[in-house]
DNA sequence: GACGATTTGGACAAGTCTGTCTAAAAAACT
DNA sequence: AGTTTTTTAGACAGACTTGTCCAAATCGTC
């Protein structure tokens, strides 16, 4: 078996080597530039590739555009899985500890060069390929609402916090939490860890003020 | 004097009907499709004027995209300071005055034609010309959140509030007002003044269950 | 009706880009 | 070592753009 699976996983390798240092390439390329401006021989370039080669994965430029929101999306969508699942159900200090989820947040899903390049993408080529980012309309923010809605609902009932609307204050919550990096985040500034814990550490703040209880016994 | 200023007012009538309709096609081409998409016969078609006109009133295409900005960054910081003068310094109810002043904002400076261009093209050609958009990036929103700061320090002095730190609330105060509107703004669509009042209505509460205070006498 | 300025439509050269094709080279596999 | 697959470099046609030039047409004014 292994000499016969062996030479696959090495093909895989290359191939999905090839494969992905194209999908990275053709992504900085795109958001710098713009779906049209975006230049397939300096695509190819960028990723230490032939411009054949390019053809020969992606066929189109329109397809390769849609690889890369494919590939961009799913690992958006992994990272915000991953750091929902560190939000700190059973608190001690529930303000220090939404500070740092809040900072986890930004540091995984918003701020990073992914979280940079879709939010680019969709704000550049989203009206024209409308149904190429229905699906992560729905499934990628709408999604990370609705579970961050859950959670604090769930504080809520054990008598954290006092809400009216968990949805409203899951969509609050992020708001604020992006209200201090507004600016950067527009001009595809790179943000400190600094003023990302200083963001934080005001949006929960403000927050708690909202909706926030003296600690439950 | 009339009949030596009389031509060069119709002159400059013509003239200055022609330049606007130029720079609305071309900020509306330049959205659509991106600075390198943008095409000069397209943006001259949907002016209503020979492609000969367009480089007669602007030159180059890049010279037209800095009218542009230059135009619609005047538009909106006009709107903003226009606003700003309805904020509600002495109020009656509150709540109420603050629903309004967020609704006014968001239809006469994020969310009408004006404010999704200049966002869009931010987004877009920021990075390639930093130069363009610096006057706007501290004379546009540093203002308004200075401005802005400055009006709930007055209602923090005057005992409506209880502030920690007005520019912080100020970048609250308009996070949370968009806080609903992410999605539409982020695809372009259209927000009926529905939302825009619920959104404003979301924020204006949150706002005051974390910074307000009884009426004072 | 004549004049001056502006606008128009179309032609034009120069350049760029996409997507295809080829034959040669490299890599991977048996 | 021999074979098959993938990759490469380069040439190529076709299409599209930008920016310029020019002669004819249009417009408002005298």
């Amino acid at each position: 078996m292994t000499p016969a699976i062996a030479p696959d996983i090495a093909v895989a390798r290359s191939h999905t080597a090839k494969r992905l240092s194209i999908l990275d390439a053709a992504a900085r390329v795109f958001c710098r530039e713009g779906f049209a401006g975006a230049n397939i021989d300096l695509i190819a370039a960028e990723a230490g590739v032939s411009r054949q080669t390019v053809y020969n994965h992606h066929g189109d430029k329109e397809n390769l555009l849609v690889a890369v929101v494919r590939e961009i999306t799913e690992r958006i969508n992994a990272g915000v899985f991953e750091t929902l699942a560190t939000f700190p159900d059973k608190p001690i200090d529930l303000e220090a500890e939404l500070v740092e989820f809040a900072v986890r947040l930004n540091q995984n899903c918003m701020c990073n060069r992914d979280g940079k390049f879709l939010r680019k993408l969709l704000q550049t080529e989203g009206e024209r390929y409308p149904e190429l980012f229905a699906g992560w309309r729905e499934h990628g923010p709408a999604k990370t609402w609705a579970a961050l809605a859950a959670r604090f609902a769930r504080l809520a009932l054990s008598g954290w916090l006092d809400l009216d609307d968990p949805d409203v204050a899951a969509r609050q919550f992020l708001a604020l939490v992006n209200a201090d990096l507004q600016m950067a985040l527009i001009f595809g500034d790179t943000v400190s860890e600094e003023q990302l814990r200083t963001a934080a550490s005001n949006a929960v703040r403000c927050f708690l003020r909202a909706y926030g209880k003296p600690r439950p016994v």
